[in-house]
DNA sequence: ACACAATTTTCAGTTTGATTTCAGCTTCTA
DNA sequence: TAGAAGCTGAAATCAAACTGAAAATTGTGT
C-alpha cells in the first residue's frame, strides 16, 4: 500500500513516516505543494495524506488540480486547528476525509484503513477471504485450519494488497510499485520469491500465475 | 450489550440507532443532558456514546456527575471537529475515548468494541493479564510466581500501554509518543532498553519482536 | 547546599533475521 | 524445440534489534 504524505512539518513527518511504515505502508514524502501535486499526478498511490498548509502551493490548489485531472486518489486532508473554512474548502475541493491538528496517530491510521476498506466494503481491521483472515493490527493471517501465521513486513504488505484486489490480474511491476516507496527501484525477482512464501502459507492454488501478465489472487474456486 | 446514545441531533440518532442495533446493541436514546444523566445513573449500560453539545445539561457535566457517583461506565465522547479543548475537558472529566464529528459509523463501532474489550478488565486500578497483574496506584506488577516488582515511571507507563494494547503490533515511535508527553521524537534506543528491562520482569516471550514493525505484547501463547 | 541514590539516557560492540541476490532448474509458448 | 518467464533452495547482506555498562540526569535525605 503506497501512500503520499504531503506535509512540511519535519518533526511530524519523522514520526508519522515511521508509524505509517510499521503499519505496512510504503511512504513517499512531499514537503511542498509543487512536489505534492507532481507526485500525486505521476505516481500511483493508494491514499494521500495532505496538509492544507503547504508552502509554494496550497493543499487546496493541489487537491483541485488532482481532481481536475480526473484523479480519484483517496485523500485525507489535515487542517490546522480551528480552521473551519479550510475544512469546508477541503470538502468542496474533493477530499474524502479530514482530520484536525493536532491528532493522535491512531486516529489517522484508523481513518486510512477505513478509507482503504471502503472500496471493498469491509470495515474494521481485518480483511477476510474464504478460509483466510488477515489481522491488520497483529499483522498475522489465520488460515482455514485455524493456524495463525506471523507475517514479515513485506509478506504482510503483499498479502494485504492481494486481498484488497482479489480476482484482478496484478502485474509484478504494479505489485512492486505498491509495496515499495520511491527510494527502492527493483529489478529483481523479489515478488516471485515472496509470492512463493505466501503460497506456502495460504495455499498454492490461491495465487494463480498468469504468465507474462502477473498474478491473480483467487477467492472463489 | 446495552448502549446509551446521548445525542440530540434527530437525523444522526435515526441512522446511528439502526446501525448500532444491527451491530447487536440494545440502544437507549436520551436527547438531552438531564435524561442522559438520569439513565446513566439508574440503568446499567455496557457503554455510553455521549455528545458534549447536549441541551439542558452539557455532556461534560453529565460525565462529571456519573464519575462522581463512582460510575465507571465506559464512555465515548462525541466532540465537534475543531474543539480540541473539549476533548481535553472530556478526558479530564473521565471519558474513555472520543470521536470528532463527523465520523464514519465503522469507526464508532470499532471504538465501541475496543472499549468493550478494554473494560473487560476490572475497574479499580488494576490491569490484569494471564499471570500478570498491574497495580496502577502502587505502580507494581505481580507476576505468576507471586513476586511483586516495583516499577519505575517509564517501566510502568510502557507496561501499561502494552497491557492496554495487547496483541497489536506497536511501533517504537508509537510507544515513544505515548510514553513521553508530546515532546519531540528523539533518535535513541530507549524503548529497546526498557523493553529489555520489562522482559526481565514479565518474561522474555511475553514481548515479541517484530523486526521492522514493532513489538507485540502476548497474552495467550 | 551537599552527598548519595535512583532513574533515565547514551554508547559501542555484538547478534540476529528479514530482505535480497543468485544460480540452476522447470514450465510454458511462439 | 529454443528462448523467455517463472520457480526454487540456499546463501549473502546489512540494517534492526540486543546487550552490558557507563554517563547524565533527576530525586532524596541530611
Amino acid at each position: 500500500m503506497r501512500l503520499l504524505l504531503a506535509e512540511d512539518d519535519r518533526d511530524l513527518v519523522d514520526t508519522l513516516k515511521k508509524d505509517l511504515q510499521s503499519a505496512g505502508y510504503a511512504v513517499d514524502v512531499a514537503d511542498n505543494g509543487v512536489d505534492a501535486e507532481y507526485l500525486g499526478n505521476e505516481m500511483i498511490y493508494d491514499v494521500a495524506v495532505l496538509d492544507l498548509g503547504l508552502p509554494q502551493r496550497s493543499g487546496i490548489e493541489v487537491l483541485k488540480n488532482w481532481r481536475s485531472n480526473a484523479n480519484h486518489l483517496p485523500v485525507i486532508v489535515l487542517t490546522a486547528r480551528n480552521a473551519w473554512h479550510e475544512r469546508v474548502d477541503g470538502f468542496k475541493a474533493g477530499a474524502d476525509d479530514y482530520l484536525g491538528k493536532p491528532f493522535h496517530v491512531e486516529e489517522l491510521l484508523a481513518r486510512i484503513t477505513a478509507l482503504m476498506h471502503r472500496s471493498i466494503q469491509q470495515p474494521g481491521g481485518t480483511l477476510n477471504a474464504i478460509g483466510l483472515s488477515l489481522d491488520e493490527e497483529q499483522q498475522t493471517v489465520t488460515t482455514a485450519d485455524g493456524q495463525q501465521h506471523k507475517l514479515t513486513g513485506i509478506e504482510f504488505r503483499l498479502l494485504r494488497y492481494f486481498l484488497l484486489h482479489a480476482e484482478k490480474v496484478l502485474s509484478k511491476s504494479r505489485l512492486t510499485e505498491h509495496i515499495y516507496d520511491f527510494d527502492s527501484e527493483k529489478d529483481s525477482n523479489v515478488i516471485e520469491v515472496y509470492v512463493r512464501r505466501l503460497r506456502h502459507i495460504v495455499g498454492n492454488d490461491r495465487i494463480e500465475t498468469r504468465r507474462g501478465q502477473g498474478y491473480v489472487f483467487r477467492n472463489n474456486n
